[in-house]
Parts: structure tokens; sequence; C-alpha cells
DNA sequence: TCCGGGGCTAAGCGTGCGCTCAGGTGGGGG
DNA sequence: CCCCCACCTGAGCGCACGCTTAGCCCCGGA
């Protein structure tokens, strides 16, 4: 069990078989898991699994809905909280990767199962990925608009900035050469690069060359 | 079918096979593609499927093994091409980032089904993808080395570059705002600029903000 | 004209899937 | 004390899967 963002998921059966999804779903993919598997990461038989979920895509449906609010309001949070628009991207860089490093078993799940979904349900996932893509949108924007920032395609700036963070889950190990933070850092900096940041330089980026 | 890749596979029904498991498991994902689709969708019987390959994964693994052979051809040609490490770098990702679009169908595969191959076909694959890291960080490390680029972490700046590139695959629509060549232009000059390019300024970008 | 064999199909084998259901069990309210 | 019912299990249903087999068709060579 490598999560522990569905803390509050009760009652414990429902909670432990959530958490064995995650894992399974993170390691062989939606289509490739079984609720055999589920159920026996969990702990129990095949059958108890239908007490608490409909089906195995509601389990993802519900992974995926906890997940993706989680990132966005991480992502909100950070933007908030900065003074100006670079600090703010900054932030919103750094604590969206930190978040997609930290969970990446979840986040693996929310970022690239979205294909097994059902139509509606994969609707409102699609819609809550949309806010990510909007408040790092209005950061560049915001940089742009003040001087601050030199971005010709804003769209296509953001959808790379997109990219760059939700593939962190894909690569992150714990066991690796770089914490949470630290890769959030390095991509704090890189985002600001990729603005065209032309404020104070970059410094205090926990440098490790090789 | 979407992908002409495979003109030189022979016979002529296992080429049509090929194009179908391409399209199957880029659109659906290997584990959720059946056999009787992709010999459907090549205008056969299920069992046809079995003269020419042995088992649906060694259709997989051919689809990744020719694509990945060829992304890295493209971006070895890129790189060697060029005269200096700036247009060296701006090359490479303009190439791979191209492929990547034009050939998103088999891209999608390529870069986002190795899960599903057995362990030896996977470490044969993974191995050639492992090229492609080395031809962009050393494209990396010569620019360091020269003055031109300011980059503290390499291999983490290698690795968000490959996220960039690779990313591509699953958001390219061909009937999307950009073309193939638009987006590996902004994507270049997104890549001088998270080397710290300090060289010309890059201009001629096809710019087309918003 | 007949034959041999590559390329293909119809039919189907065994398996393991998602999911169901009848029944057991144990802790809290009357 | 007993009953109730939420929770869980063992057994298994129906199905679709990956893959196999027996045999048909048709084309090139003698």
């Amino acid at each position: 069990m490598t999560d522990a963002s569905f803390g509050g998921v009760t009652p414990d059966a429902a909670r432990r078989l959530l958490l064995g999804a995650v894992d399974a779903f993170a390691e062989r993919g939606f289509h490739a898991t079984t609720t055999r598997d589920i159920a026996g990461r969990a702990g129990m038989s095949p059958a108890a699994l239908y007490i608490h979920y409909r089906t195995k895509e509601e389990l993802l449906f519900h992974i995926s809905r906890v997940g993706h609010e989680q990132s966005v309001a991480v992502l909100a949070e950070a933007v908030e909280q900065a003074p100006d628009c670079a600090a703010r991207l900054a932030a919103a860089v750094r604590a969206f990767v930190r978040w997609h490093a930290e969970h990446h078993t979840t986040a693996r799940v929310v970022q690239y199962e979205l294909a097994a979904l059902e139509p509606e349900h994969y609707e409102l996932i699609v819609a809550l990925r949309r806010r990510s893509e909007e408040i790092l949108r209005g950061v560049l924007e915001d940089g742009v608009a003040s001087g601050r920032f030199a971005v010709d395609d804003i769209r296509g700036t953001t959808l790379a900035l997109m990219s760059l963070c939700v593939d962190v889950a894909r690569w992150f190990r714990p066991e690796g050469r770089r914490t949470p933070d630290e890769v959030g850092a390095l991509y704090a900096d890189l985002a600001l690069r990729m603005a065209g940041d032309c404020g104070a330089a970059p410094a205090g980026v926990t440098s490790s060359s090789g």
C-alpha cells in the first residue's frame, strides 16, 4: 500500500479495496488487473468487492476523481499563495510536480488509465483535468500581460508544461536519486525558463549536476 | 489505417495485420484489444493472425521495435546534420517531436504500451529507448561543456525533454490546430530555453499566440 | 491433367474473466 | 437471551478471450 490519499474512505474494507486497486492498476494497468487480484490485495474474497463497488470501473472512477480533485486543489492553493506571477508559476509547477512524485502510484492511474473510464465518467474527469490546464494557462497569461514572461504560443506552452508535470508520475521511483521536492524545484526552474522569465535569476535551485 | 511506417513489411496480409494492430492498440490499449478485432481490421479471420505472428504480444513487439528504431534514426540523423550545439538541440527536438506527431498512432503504442511486453522483449525495447535519451543528453553535455548552455542537472533536464517530446504522441490530433512541424518548432524553442541557451535569439519561430 | 503446399477459414478447446447468489457469522439493540 | 442484518465467503454462471486444429481453395510445376 503506497498511498495515503484515501484515508477518509470508509468503511475500512472499502478503503483497503481502493488502495489495492490503485496499486494493481498502477502496476499492470486497468485492463490487465483482475477483480480477484484487487480483492486479494485487500485480503478479501473476490465477491467482497461488489459489496462496496458496483463494478471494477467504478473503482477506477473513484480513484480518478479523488486523485484529480487533490491535484487540482494542490495546484490552486500554490497559485493562490504566491505574490507575483513568476513566483506563482514556480510554486504551481513545484507543487504539481511534487504531488505527482509523492503520489506517483495514484497519479499514474489518474493520468494514464483515463481511457478505460465509461464515457460519462470520462467527461467528468476530463473536465477536472481541464481545470489544471486552465490554472497553469492563467498564470502564463498574467505573466505575459504584465511583461514578465515572453511566450509566443500560450496554449502550446501550457500543454508542454502539463506534459512535463504529469509525466513525472510515469518515471518517478521513490528509491531514485531525487526527492519529490528536488524534482519539483528543478521543474519549477525549467518552467520559468520556458516562460522566458526575464526577472530575477532563479537562484536557490537545489542543483545536483550529473 | 493511419500510418505508413510499415510499408516494407511482407507479405501483404502480415502488413495489414500490423497496421490493424497499431490502430487497435492505439485506440484501446494492448490488453483491451482482442485478436478478433485486429484480424477484423485486416479483413481476415481470427485464425489468420497466427499464420504470420506467433502471439498477440509478438505483434506489439514488432510494432515497438520498428517504431523505436525509426524514432532513434530520425533523432540521430537530425543531430548529425546540425552545425553547432544549439542547432543540434533544436534540430533534435524538432525532428523527434515531428516524428511523434506525424506517427502519433504508432508512437502512442510504442511509448505507452511497453509494460505489456514480455520481459526479454521489454529489455530490448528499453535499450533502444535509452539510445534516444543518450543522444539528447549528449547534445546537452556538449552545450554545457562549450559554455553555450546553462544547465545544472543534465540528467534531470534530459528526462524532462524526453517527457516533453514523447508526450506529444498522447495529445496530438491531426485535425488539431497545429501541424507536426509547427509543434516541432515550438518545442525546439522551448528546449533551447530549458537549456538556458545564451546564444543568438531564436528568431524564426512560427509564432501563433492564443 | 494431376499434385503439392502455402494461405486461409469455420469451428471449437480450455481458461480465466467480471460478476452473482445463497448462505454463514458475529456484534449490537430489544 | 435472541434476533437482525450488515458484511463476507464458497461456489459457480455465462461469456469472451488467446490460441489450435482440420480441412478447403487455388496457384505453379510437371
